[in-house]
DNA sequence: CAAGATTGAGGTTTCAATCTTT
DNA sequence: AAAGATTGAAACCTCAATCTTG
């Protein structure tokens, strides 16, 4: 077993375990997902709180299929709202409604609470968390900002 | 969005990303993805390339039923055999065949390239790579299920 | 009853095909 | 024809229920 390949094998670990806490945390105190999670704050940073579903897609990393399959229940429950293009009949945007934004408040906040209880313990130097997202981003690559600082 | 926050969400990113890229170069070359990938080689890990499904979801961080399901396909192509235990007949094994043993052989050689394309280029120190693995580890703990008492 | 394992039903995501509009 | 979006079929995994054995 190489290091480099330990090192991945690792990362699905990590992430999984995770991914649990988080539907765990977020579906007992808001009703939602990990992955709808990430789409409501992806909606939540585009202005105006709307995106194009292929533009969603490729934030998300997703297919187009996906985001449609996604956006269903949240359109259901009434968090997200369609939106025609008056410019191209092709568009149909996906935009934050009023209990959407407010629903995203809540939960970013409980998420992030989460988030500091699996990295900000003692456990943790502060520069060794800015060491994991930088070398993460190497990994990961696309689709978020790049962090603001690089690792040691 | 606080730096904890963030670094989970990169956490995510990076990992669905990884485990695309080993699907497609596993399914390409040896028919399999990356989550037979990791059962193969739990078993291959385990004395004489046996463990009891009960003991095969702990590792793999699956229910047993997932274990039952990701079985079955193996199974059928010859690569995992089932075998009862003579002791005790409530417990079934699954264990690896000479067939299972050959295509673990080479899917991880070319698992530990694709590795090593990943994490070994001159971005990366060998430190570094060590770095990751330690933060991950301290994430994902060592494999075990989730323990009753966890936060979240 | 408890433990190991499987099955039925359901959620999530992908691929390929399709539909509409440009 | 290309772009945006949706749908049907299928793969993968979970939960709850069930079956068998201890």
């Amino acid at each position: 077993m190489t290091p480099y390949l330990d090192a991945c094998l690792r990362l699905a670990r990590a992430q999984a375990l995770m991914v649990k806490r988080f539907d765990n945390q977020l579906g007992r105190l808001h009703g939602l997902s990990f992955a709808d999670f990430l789409l409501l704050q992806q909606l939540g940073s585009a202005p105006g709180g709307r995106m194009r579903r292929v533009d969603l897609a490729a934030a998300l990393g997703l297919t187009a299929s996906g985001v449609t399959r996604s956006l269903g229940p949240l359109e259901r429950i009434g968090l997200v709202e369609r939106e025609p293009d008056p410019r191209d009949a092709r568009v149909a945007y996906a935009a934050l409604t009023d209990a959407g934004r407010e629903r995203l408040q809540h939960a970013e906040k409980a998420a992030g609470q989460l988030a500091a209880t699996l990295l900000g313990g003692e456990e943790w130097a502060a520069g060794e968390v800015a060491s994991l997202a930088g070398y993460l981003t190497r990994l990961g690559g696309t689709g978020l900002p790049e962090a603001a600082g690089d690792p040691a």
